[in-house]
DNA sequence: ACCTGAACACCGTTCAAGT
DNA sequence: ACCTGAACACCGTTCAAGT
Protein backbone atom coordinates (compact mmCIF):
# COMPACT_ATOMS: atom_id res chain seq x y z
CA UNK A 1 0.00 0.00 0.00
CA UNK A 2 1.14 3.51 -0.49
CA UNK A 3 0.44 6.35 1.37
CA UNK A 4 1.66 10.05 0.69
CA UNK A 5 1.52 12.53 3.04
CA UNK A 6 -2.12 13.55 2.90
CA UNK A 7 -3.18 9.98 3.28
CA UNK A 8 -1.35 9.83 6.47
CA UNK A 9 -3.01 13.10 7.64
CA UNK A 10 -6.50 11.93 6.52
CA UNK A 11 -5.80 8.85 8.17
CA UNK A 12 -4.95 10.51 11.48
CA UNK A 13 -8.11 12.55 11.34
CA UNK A 14 -10.12 9.65 10.64
CA UNK A 15 -8.69 7.79 13.92
CA UNK A 16 -9.11 10.90 15.78
CA UNK A 17 -13.28 11.45 14.66
CA UNK A 18 -13.47 7.57 15.75
CA UNK A 19 -11.16 7.27 18.97
CA UNK A 20 -10.50 10.56 20.63
CA UNK A 21 -6.97 12.46 21.11
CA UNK A 22 -6.43 9.77 23.61
CA UNK A 23 -6.32 7.33 21.40
CA UNK A 24 -4.65 9.34 18.13
CA UNK A 25 -1.39 7.28 18.90
CA UNK A 26 1.06 6.81 16.01
CA UNK A 27 0.54 3.33 15.97
CA UNK A 28 -2.82 3.17 15.92
CA UNK A 29 -2.80 5.40 13.03
CA UNK A 30 -0.68 2.92 11.26
CA UNK A 31 -2.41 0.26 11.98
CA UNK A 32 -5.63 2.27 10.59
CA UNK A 33 -3.39 2.90 7.44
CA UNK A 34 -2.10 -0.74 6.93
CA UNK A 35 1.29 0.27 7.93
CA UNK A 36 4.01 -0.68 10.42
CA UNK A 37 4.51 2.40 12.98
CA UNK A 38 7.65 3.22 11.53
CA UNK A 39 6.27 3.89 8.32
CA UNK A 40 4.95 7.56 9.22
CA UNK A 41 8.39 8.32 10.28
CA UNK A 42 8.96 8.75 6.39
CA UNK A 43 6.37 11.01 5.92
CA UNK A 44 6.52 13.09 8.96
CA UNK A 45 9.30 13.89 11.74
CA UNK A 46 7.50 12.81 14.81
CA UNK A 47 4.28 13.29 16.40
CA UNK A 48 3.73 16.87 17.32
CA UNK A 49 4.27 17.58 14.07
CA UNK A 50 1.36 15.33 12.52
CA UNK A 51 -0.95 17.16 15.41
CA UNK A 52 -0.03 20.60 13.34
CA UNK A 53 -0.79 19.03 10.14
CA UNK A 54 -4.60 17.49 11.39
CA UNK A 55 -5.04 21.25 13.15
CA UNK A 56 -4.25 22.96 9.89
CA UNK A 57 -6.70 20.69 7.90
CA UNK A 58 -9.50 21.12 10.63
CA UNK A 59 -9.38 24.78 10.10
CA UNK A 60 -8.62 24.60 6.29
CA UNK A 61 -12.02 25.92 5.38
CA UNK A 62 -12.26 28.36 7.92
CA UNK A 63 -12.36 32.50 6.61
CA UNK A 64 -13.22 35.99 6.83
CA UNK A 65 -16.14 37.05 5.10
CA UNK A 66 -14.88 40.18 3.14
CA UNK A 67 -17.66 42.42 2.77
CA UNK A 68 -20.04 43.63 5.72
CA UNK A 69 -19.16 45.62 9.08
CA UNK A 70 -15.81 45.07 10.91
CA UNK A 71 -18.15 43.41 13.74
CA UNK A 72 -19.81 40.78 11.55
CA UNK A 73 -17.11 39.81 9.47
CA UNK A 74 -15.04 39.09 13.17
CA UNK A 75 -18.25 36.98 14.79
CA UNK A 76 -18.67 35.08 11.03
CA UNK A 77 -15.18 33.77 11.56
CA UNK A 78 -15.71 32.88 14.84
CA UNK A 79 -18.65 31.13 14.05
CA UNK A 80 -17.04 29.25 11.43
CA UNK A 81 -13.85 28.41 13.64
CA UNK A 82 -16.04 26.78 16.23
CA UNK A 83 -17.97 25.18 13.71
CA UNK A 84 -14.97 23.44 12.16
CA UNK A 85 -13.60 22.30 15.68
CA UNK A 86 -16.72 21.11 16.79
CA UNK A 87 -16.69 18.75 13.35
CA UNK A 88 -14.55 16.80 14.54
CA UNK A 89 -13.95 14.38 17.78
CA UNK A 90 -11.98 16.76 19.92
CA UNK A 91 -10.98 19.29 17.35
CA UNK A 92 -10.74 21.94 19.75
CA UNK A 93 -8.13 20.31 21.50
CA UNK A 94 -5.81 19.35 18.59
CA UNK A 95 -6.48 23.27 16.86
CA UNK A 96 -6.07 25.24 20.46
CA UNK A 97 -2.75 23.59 21.21
CA UNK A 98 -1.44 23.64 17.50
CA UNK A 99 -1.90 27.41 17.80
CA UNK A 100 -1.01 27.97 21.09
CA UNK A 101 2.66 27.28 19.40
CA UNK A 102 2.53 29.33 17.18
CA UNK A 103 0.36 32.52 18.77
CA UNK A 104 1.38 35.45 16.75
CA UNK A 105 1.88 33.53 13.13
CA UNK A 106 -0.81 31.83 13.10
CA UNK A 107 -3.18 32.25 9.65
CA UNK A 108 -6.58 33.00 11.40
CA UNK A 109 -4.98 35.43 14.14
CA UNK A 110 -3.39 37.24 11.23
CA UNK A 111 -6.75 37.80 9.09
CA UNK A 112 -8.35 38.58 12.46
CA UNK A 113 -5.73 41.93 12.93
CA UNK A 114 -6.63 42.69 9.55
CA UNK A 115 -10.18 42.73 10.00
CA UNK A 116 -10.12 44.11 13.37
CA UNK A 117 -6.77 46.19 13.09
CA UNK A 118 -6.15 45.76 16.92
CA UNK A 119 -3.05 42.84 17.57
CA UNK A 120 -4.64 42.25 21.17
CA UNK A 121 -7.87 42.16 20.03
CA UNK A 122 -7.43 39.53 17.82
CA UNK A 123 -5.78 37.58 20.28
CA UNK A 124 -8.02 38.12 23.10
CA UNK A 125 -11.20 36.93 20.65
CA UNK A 126 -9.22 33.73 19.07
CA UNK A 127 -7.88 32.60 23.11
CA UNK A 128 -11.74 33.14 23.93
CA UNK A 129 -12.86 30.94 20.75
CA UNK A 130 -10.44 28.35 21.70
CA UNK A 131 -11.01 28.20 25.39
CA UNK A 132 -14.84 28.36 25.18
CA UNK A 133 -14.79 25.12 22.15
CA UNK A 134 -12.49 23.16 24.03
CA UNK A 135 -14.72 23.37 27.36
CA UNK A 136 -18.13 22.97 24.90
CA UNK A 137 -16.04 19.81 23.45
CA UNK A 138 -15.48 18.59 26.68
CA UNK A 139 -18.49 18.78 28.55
CA UNK A 140 -20.47 17.46 25.07
CA UNK A 141 -18.30 14.34 25.78
CA UNK A 142 -18.71 14.18 29.65
CA UNK A 143 -22.69 14.82 29.50
CA UNK A 144 -22.97 11.92 26.44
CA UNK A 145 -21.39 9.50 29.05
CA UNK A 146 -23.97 10.68 31.28
CA UNK A 147 -20.97 12.00 33.81
CA UNK A 148 -22.39 15.55 34.21
CA UNK A 149 -25.75 17.30 33.14
CA UNK A 150 -25.87 18.65 30.13
CA UNK A 151 -25.89 22.85 29.50
CA UNK A 152 -28.36 23.51 27.12
CA UNK A 153 -27.20 26.83 26.35
CA UNK A 154 -23.46 26.47 25.23
CA UNK A 155 -23.85 28.67 22.36
CA UNK A 156 -25.95 30.88 23.89
CA UNK A 157 -22.87 31.88 26.24
CA UNK A 158 -20.13 31.72 23.07
CA UNK A 159 -22.29 34.06 21.56
CA UNK A 160 -22.68 36.07 25.02
CA UNK A 161 -19.05 35.94 25.34
CA UNK A 162 -18.03 36.81 22.27
CA UNK A 163 -20.26 40.10 21.98
CA UNK A 164 -18.55 40.98 25.70
CA UNK A 165 -15.13 41.55 23.52
CA UNK A 166 -16.72 42.89 20.67
CA UNK A 167 -18.52 45.50 22.71
CA UNK A 168 -14.73 46.52 24.89
CA UNK A 169 -13.17 45.99 21.33
CA UNK A 170 -15.52 48.29 18.59
CA UNK B 1 8.85 5.72 54.14
CA UNK B 2 5.25 6.85 54.86
CA UNK B 3 3.70 9.56 52.45
CA UNK B 4 0.33 11.13 52.78
CA UNK B 5 -2.01 12.59 50.35
CA UNK B 6 -0.33 16.13 50.60
CA UNK B 7 3.27 14.47 50.14
CA UNK B 8 2.75 12.83 47.23
CA UNK B 9 0.61 16.36 45.32
CA UNK B 10 3.86 18.05 46.75
CA UNK B 11 5.95 15.59 45.03
CA UNK B 12 4.20 15.14 42.30
CA UNK B 13 4.52 19.80 42.12
CA UNK B 14 8.56 18.97 42.63
CA UNK B 15 8.48 16.88 39.32
CA UNK B 16 6.57 18.81 37.35
CA UNK B 17 8.42 22.15 38.33
CA UNK B 18 11.61 19.97 37.39
CA UNK B 19 11.01 18.58 34.34
CA UNK B 20 7.65 19.96 33.22
CA UNK B 21 4.67 18.40 32.36
CA UNK B 22 5.57 15.91 29.59
CA UNK B 23 8.00 14.00 32.26
CA UNK B 24 5.50 14.07 35.32
CA UNK B 25 4.85 10.64 35.14
CA UNK B 26 3.24 8.35 37.60
CA UNK B 27 6.35 6.39 37.51
CA UNK B 28 8.75 9.65 37.67
CA UNK B 29 6.52 10.57 40.68
CA UNK B 30 7.04 7.79 42.74
CA UNK B 31 10.30 7.63 41.88
CA UNK B 32 11.35 10.91 43.58
CA UNK B 33 9.58 9.75 46.37
CA UNK B 34 10.86 7.07 46.77
CA UNK B 35 8.56 4.54 46.15
CA UNK B 36 6.83 1.61 43.76
CA UNK B 37 4.65 3.62 41.06
CA UNK B 38 1.94 1.15 42.22
CA UNK B 39 2.29 2.55 45.38
CA UNK B 40 0.55 6.18 44.04
CA UNK B 41 -2.61 4.15 43.97
CA UNK B 42 -3.33 3.94 47.13
CA UNK B 43 -3.28 7.46 47.48
CA UNK B 44 -5.06 8.57 44.18
CA UNK B 45 -7.11 6.87 41.86
CA UNK B 46 -5.77 7.87 38.23
CA UNK B 47 -3.70 10.49 37.25
CA UNK B 48 -6.20 12.39 36.33
CA UNK B 49 -7.31 12.98 39.96
CA UNK B 50 -3.73 13.85 40.87
CA UNK B 51 -3.23 16.42 38.09
CA UNK B 52 -6.69 18.06 39.38
CA UNK B 53 -4.87 18.12 42.99
CA UNK B 54 -2.06 19.81 41.46
CA UNK B 55 -4.15 22.17 40.09
CA UNK B 56 -5.90 22.77 43.18
CA UNK B 57 -2.53 23.57 45.08
CA UNK B 58 -1.47 26.22 42.52
CA UNK B 59 -4.25 28.22 43.14
CA UNK B 60 -4.88 27.62 46.76
CA UNK B 61 -3.34 30.74 47.36
CA UNK B 62 -5.18 33.05 44.94
CA UNK B 63 -8.95 34.84 45.72
CA UNK B 64 -10.42 38.17 45.22
CA UNK B 65 -9.51 41.12 47.44
CA UNK B 66 -13.13 41.97 49.22
CA UNK B 67 -12.85 45.85 49.13
CA UNK B 68 -12.52 48.42 46.18
CA UNK B 69 -14.33 48.84 42.49
CA UNK B 70 -15.67 45.88 40.72
CA UNK B 71 -12.95 46.09 37.97
CA UNK B 72 -10.11 46.31 40.26
CA UNK B 73 -11.03 43.13 42.01
CA UNK B 74 -11.47 41.09 38.95
CA UNK B 75 -8.27 42.62 37.45
CA UNK B 76 -6.59 41.70 40.86
CA UNK B 77 -7.70 38.54 40.70
CA UNK B 78 -6.72 37.88 36.92
CA UNK B 79 -3.35 39.15 38.01
CA UNK B 80 -2.59 36.67 40.85
CA UNK B 81 -3.63 33.32 39.24
CA UNK B 82 -1.70 34.32 36.34
CA UNK B 83 1.23 34.75 38.45
CA UNK B 84 -0.06 31.87 40.21
CA UNK B 85 0.43 29.67 37.04
CA UNK B 86 3.46 31.52 36.39
CA UNK B 87 5.10 30.68 39.07
CA UNK B 88 5.69 27.07 38.15
CA UNK B 89 6.68 25.41 35.13
CA UNK B 90 3.80 23.78 32.92
CA UNK B 91 1.54 25.72 35.77
CA UNK B 92 -1.22 27.07 32.79
CA UNK B 93 -1.39 23.85 31.41
CA UNK B 94 -2.04 22.02 34.07
CA UNK B 95 -4.44 24.78 35.76
CA UNK B 96 -6.58 25.18 32.63
CA UNK B 97 -6.89 21.26 31.71
CA UNK B 98 -8.58 20.85 35.17
CA UNK B 99 -10.69 23.91 35.02
CA UNK B 100 -12.12 23.20 31.48
CA UNK B 101 -13.11 19.55 33.36
CA UNK B 102 -15.33 21.71 35.48
CA UNK B 103 -16.32 24.49 33.76
CA UNK B 104 -18.74 26.46 35.59
CA UNK B 105 -17.87 24.65 38.67
CA UNK B 106 -14.64 26.25 39.77
CA UNK B 107 -13.97 28.14 42.92
CA UNK B 108 -12.40 30.88 40.69
CA UNK B 109 -15.28 31.09 38.22
CA UNK B 110 -17.81 31.22 41.68
CA UNK B 111 -15.83 34.11 43.36
CA UNK B 112 -15.79 36.10 39.60
CA UNK B 113 -19.28 35.65 39.40
CA UNK B 114 -19.56 37.07 42.27
CA UNK B 115 -17.95 39.97 42.12
CA UNK B 116 -19.12 40.79 38.87
CA UNK B 117 -22.93 39.88 38.51
CA UNK B 118 -22.05 38.15 35.39
CA UNK B 119 -21.43 34.49 34.35
CA UNK B 120 -20.90 34.90 30.82
CA UNK B 121 -18.54 37.78 31.27
CA UNK B 122 -16.54 35.38 34.12
CA UNK B 123 -16.04 32.54 32.06
CA UNK B 124 -14.85 34.38 29.33
CA UNK B 125 -12.64 36.33 31.28
CA UNK B 126 -11.26 33.36 32.83
CA UNK B 127 -10.75 31.52 29.80
CA UNK B 128 -8.83 34.50 28.49
CA UNK B 129 -6.44 34.08 32.01
CA UNK B 130 -5.60 30.37 30.65
CA UNK B 131 -5.42 30.97 27.04
CA UNK B 132 -3.10 33.97 27.60
CA UNK B 133 -1.01 32.31 30.78
CA UNK B 134 -1.06 28.97 28.72
CA UNK B 135 0.38 31.07 25.57
CA UNK B 136 3.11 33.24 27.74
CA UNK B 137 4.66 30.23 29.62
CA UNK B 138 4.70 28.04 26.15
CA UNK B 139 6.39 31.26 24.50
CA UNK B 140 8.81 31.45 27.55
CA UNK B 141 9.94 28.10 27.32
CA UNK B 142 10.49 28.55 23.39
CA UNK B 143 12.84 31.53 23.75
CA UNK B 144 14.79 30.02 26.48
CA UNK B 145 16.05 27.03 23.95
CA UNK B 146 16.59 29.77 21.50
CA UNK B 147 13.35 28.31 19.09
CA UNK B 148 12.08 31.75 18.97
CA UNK B 149 12.95 35.45 19.41
CA UNK B 150 11.35 36.51 23.04
CA UNK B 151 8.35 38.82 22.89
CA UNK B 152 9.48 41.76 25.27
CA UNK B 153 5.25 42.26 26.06
CA UNK B 154 3.29 39.39 27.02
CA UNK B 155 2.41 41.50 30.40
CA UNK B 156 1.47 44.17 28.42
CA UNK B 157 -0.37 41.95 25.86
CA UNK B 158 -2.56 39.90 28.79
CA UNK B 159 -3.27 43.57 30.37
CA UNK B 160 -4.64 45.02 27.20
CA UNK B 161 -6.61 41.64 26.40
CA UNK B 162 -8.07 42.16 29.94
CA UNK B 163 -8.76 45.76 29.92
CA UNK B 164 -10.75 44.96 26.62
CA UNK B 165 -12.73 42.49 28.62
CA UNK B 166 -13.61 44.85 31.45
CA UNK B 167 -14.22 47.33 29.28
CA UNK B 168 -17.05 45.21 27.31
CA UNK B 169 -18.31 44.18 30.72
CA UNK B 170 -18.54 46.91 32.73
C1' DA C 1 10.08 6.87 -2.43
C1' DC C 2 8.00 3.98 0.66
C1' DC C 3 8.06 0.39 3.72
C1' DT C 4 9.39 -3.82 7.17
C1' DG C 5 11.15 -5.90 11.48
C1' DA C 6 13.24 -5.56 15.48
C1' DA C 7 14.68 -3.10 19.11
C1' DC C 8 15.03 0.70 23.02
C1' DA C 9 13.38 3.17 26.64
C1' DC C 10 9.54 4.30 28.27
C1' DC C 11 4.02 4.71 29.80
C1' DG C 12 -0.71 4.00 33.24
C1' DT C 13 -2.87 0.66 35.80
C1' DT C 14 -4.05 -3.79 38.32
C1' DC C 15 -3.52 -7.12 41.74
C1' DA C 16 -2.01 -10.47 44.95
C1' DA C 17 0.85 -10.28 48.69
C1' DG C 18 3.51 -8.35 52.47
C1' DT C 19 4.09 -5.20 57.12
C1' DA D 1 -2.67 2.27 56.24
C1' DC D 2 0.98 1.98 53.18
C1' DC D 3 3.80 -0.42 50.25
C1' DT D 4 6.31 -4.25 47.05
C1' DG D 5 6.90 -7.12 42.88
C1' DA D 6 5.39 -8.70 38.90
C1' DA D 7 2.67 -8.42 35.20
C1' DC D 8 -0.43 -6.48 31.14
C1' DA D 9 -1.23 -3.79 27.39
C1' DC D 10 0.36 -0.15 25.62
C1' DC D 11 3.55 4.28 23.97
C1' DG D 12 7.08 7.38 20.47
C1' DT D 13 11.10 6.85 18.00
C1' DT D 14 15.36 4.88 15.66
C1' DC D 15 17.68 2.24 12.40
C1' DA D 16 19.40 -1.18 9.34
C1' DA D 17 17.53 -3.43 5.66
C1' DG D 18 14.43 -4.45 1.87
C1' DT D 19 11.71 -3.13 -2.94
Amino acid sequence: MVNRLDDVVTGALEVLDAYGLEFCSMRRVAGHLGVQPSALYHHVPDKQTLLALMADRIVAGVSTPDAGPVEKRAYALCHDLRAAMLGIRDGADVVATASAFRLGASRLEAELVDVLGDRDGSRTLLLFVFGHTQATQMHRMAASVGAVEPDDDLDGSFDRGLEIILRGLC
